[in-house]
DNA sequence: TAAATTTTGGAGTGAATATTCCAAAAAATA
DNA sequence: TATTTTTTGGAATATTCACTCCAAAATTTA
């Protein structure tokens, strides 16, 4: 094949590539949120995705970049979820909705691991700079559905002019990383509850009527 | 010498031992919160604190009796300085004081690092056990300082009795470590800032008169 | 069908890293 | 002072782990 300029051909994957490749990103993302991304080696990854070295690389030039789809990965999975229920609050009910979903995942796993993105945050911010961009770029989206919904609840008229969703929105995924890491340090999910609960509480300050 | 029951002699650290070990654990207490426990090496380690590898397994037996003094350090440090703030709850002035405390550090480091106690908590509450239970205890006591300050404004008349300073206390410790972990990923201390002040507006509600 | 491209197997490599070991220097104790 | 104990230096070891390499099988494209 002619090819004088020596521009690198972006090889396109086959379907089968595709499936190899997305199997790889949902073992290392199971993997590294069971134990880190430091203690998850690439032979771990392959054991689990039953692929071997050559495939880690042929999909992958690096680690970092497998880590870089993880965190894709899972911002793609919890906001997702979550959107579910921020789309539509138009009620204090919806809201309460939303926290039960968050409580129920907790004491289903048994109050382990934590938050996917949270605990990713906390363990790459300081040491991959790619990471931290990827990861800022996740929770400013999951703060902005936080926004919207609350904002939504405004114009509905459920709360009244005094309320800064804005601000309101951050102050509660702020309460849910912390209540998450409190929960998963005691194994126990009254810390998520109480920190929910207390800023649903607050919100209820600025209801209308 | 005689020692027939080959009962393991805890030898006694002279003066100089303890230094030498005390300097080992500020060593790795900073390298563990500036990069992390798994990519801080014992070989960093002995550089910061300039001694040799036999002294570092003179002093400790491996590598995770040396996360459990850095978390014991950590507790002490941390704990220790907010304490001087939550003994004192005498007013809202005085919480404002110990908000105005925490936001201070992260501006002075430029919103690096985070929680020193939340980072380690993230990192090795699922692969140590020993570790998470140190760190639950360290989080247990937190919470229970910030207790006793917020019993205290009950007392001085300075909250009301719909107010039940055990959840407020929870809910502020969530929001601190929510509110450190957004603003560490953001570089912007805007997170801590609205955790806390929302928190303690709330609060504010169950002021008395 | 023939040629090119993609996917896969699996052994091999080199660097990083925790830990061990021997012996000497320094300090404490008798 | 003599002896025991503690502290230190630094080389050696052994293992883990990210990453490479060669070639074959499978698949796609011409």
């Amino acid at each position: 094949m002619n090819n004088p300029l020596n521009i690198p051909k972006k090889q396109k994957l086959t379907k089968k590539g595709q499936e190899t490749r997305s199997r790889i990103i949902v073992a290392a993302a199971e993997l590294m949120y069971e134990q880190g991304v430091a203690r998850t080696t690439i032979e771990d990854v392959q054991n689990k995705a039953k692929i071997s070295a050559s495939q880690m690389y042929h999909y992958f030039k690096e680690k970092k970049e497998l880590v870089q789809e993880v965190i894709s990965y899972q911002t793609l999975r919890v906001i997702g979820t979550h959107k579910r229920y921020l789309s539509n609050l138009d009620s204090f009910e919806a809201l309460y909705a939303w926290r039960d979903f968050i409580v129920n995942i907790q004491i289903k796993r048994n109050c382990e691991g934590g938050c996917p993105l949270g605990s990713l945050a906390s363990e790459l911010v300081e040491i991959n700079s790619d990471a931290q961009q990827e990861i800022m770029s996740s929770f400013f989206e999951w703060e902005d559905s936080i926004k919207k919904g609350l904002r939504y609840m405004l114009n509905q008229g459920e709360l009244n002019s005094d309320a800064d969703p804005d601000k309101l929105a951050l102050a509660l995924l702020a309460a849910l990383q912390g209540g998450l890491l409190l929960t998963q340090v005691r194994r126990d999910p009254t810390p998520i509850i109480i920190a929910l609960d207390t800023m649903i509480e607050h919100i209820h300050s600025f209801k209308k009527i």
